[in-house]
DNA sequence: TCTATATGCCAACAGCTGTTGACAAATTCA
DNA sequence: TGAATTTGTCAACAGCTGTTGGCATATAGA
């Protein structure tokens, strides 16, 4: 045990590090079902005993590899006509940006096919998203909101990302931003006149 | 051999159907991989082997059942001001209608995991939603107008029929009309000025 | 009736899966 | 130096997968 409480001199620990960064990898690009524990392994040059002797079992591995933090801006400190366009360029740049991989990815890829990863995605949806929209406007619908701009922004991704639809993949960032950041702006401050509540 | 050209009277083909229903409702329920033949050949009351036998191989099979109609309404004997309310109610009742089964669910359970089912989805789209789109506005731009109001509707399919994100679930038929129509009215409508093409 | 054909079940195959335990090499610490 | 602990490899397990071939039964036509 090299565990001192603080100062951690990264011992062979790399090796968690590696599998962990491997199954990321292909969790994204496969799936959860599909990336055997073997395949994680190769990619990590180890043996496949060792990614169970790390993370105890595949799913356990899988649910450190889908950890997401989508640090969504807070939304009271920005122009509020400018709060669609803010939440998509936020989005693509989770996405797309230098750091990339948000870990969305490994969700999305496996969210549709495994419980786990739906559930997970829930997870996300109520802890990260939702609040964010019930910041501004009325707190009671906003459960509502933030599903509809979930229901967009997802289908960006799966159209974008994940199915890499032809056309919404040979849109520009610029060109996103302009068609969908009023549809979220609509979304976000949609009130009970406009559709929300009543019938 | 029972096959005269006219009027078949149906032999145990019934067989062929039951294999083909049942593994509709598994690879709706848990995509292709998880659905296994045997699961499939025990819901059709059969042996694996005639799953085989009869479809040559699971992959011949998904492909039968993950066949696609969408039938979009032609939108030019629409009210103009109509098609993104019409569009999101076509929608809905090929997923919640009588006779409901559209077999997207199929494809959309898989899609994401299988490259096999994002090819056919491109297919469905290049098929069956871009021309549709086409027949209004900018032929230049339709394939992008057209990838938008994907995204939209397969974000909100998502949400709804695979996530099952709470709030969208909830959401009632009426309100979906309400808050999306607009939205996919604004994606076809669109034009170079709005923010399609140039920059 | 006998025969041919369609329909179905059974057992088994080869391959892959996650996971486990025994054992070797390397490292650390005294 | 020697002993203990970490880090790793190897082989094997039990279970599942799609798929195949052989053999029984039922049906239909003569």
């Amino acid at each position: 045990m090299s565990n001192k409480p603080t100062a951690k001199p990264t011992k062979s620990e790399r090796t968690r590090a590696a599998i962990l960064e491997a199954a990321r990898e292909l969790f994204t690009e496969f799936g959860y079902q599909a990336a055997t524990v073997r395949d994680v392994a190769h990619r990590a040059s180890i043996d496949p005993a060792m990614v169970i002797r790390y993370f105890g079992s595949k799913e356990e591995l899988f649910a450190r590899a889908a950890s997401i933090r989508l640090n969504v801006p807070q939304l009271k400190v920005v122009d509020s006509q400018a709060i669609g366009e803010t939440l998509v360029r936020h989005f693509l740049n989770l996405w797309e940006g230098p750091e990339s991989s948000c870990g969305m990815a490994v969700l999305l890829r496996s969210a549709a096919s495994n419980e786990f990863a739906a559930e997970k995605m829930r997870d996300v949806f109520a802890a990260q998203v939702r609040p964010v929209v019930a910041s501004v406007g009325d707190p009671a619908t906003a459960a509502r909101r933030a599903g509809l701009v979930s229901s967009q922004l997802l289908g960006l991704a799966m159209c974008r990302y994940i199915l890499r639809l032809p056309p919404v993949v040979d849109l520009s960032q610029v060109e996103i931003v302009r068609a969908i950041g009023p549809t979220l702006q609509s979304y976000v401050m949609a009130t009970d006149e406009d559709a929300m509540c009543k019938i």
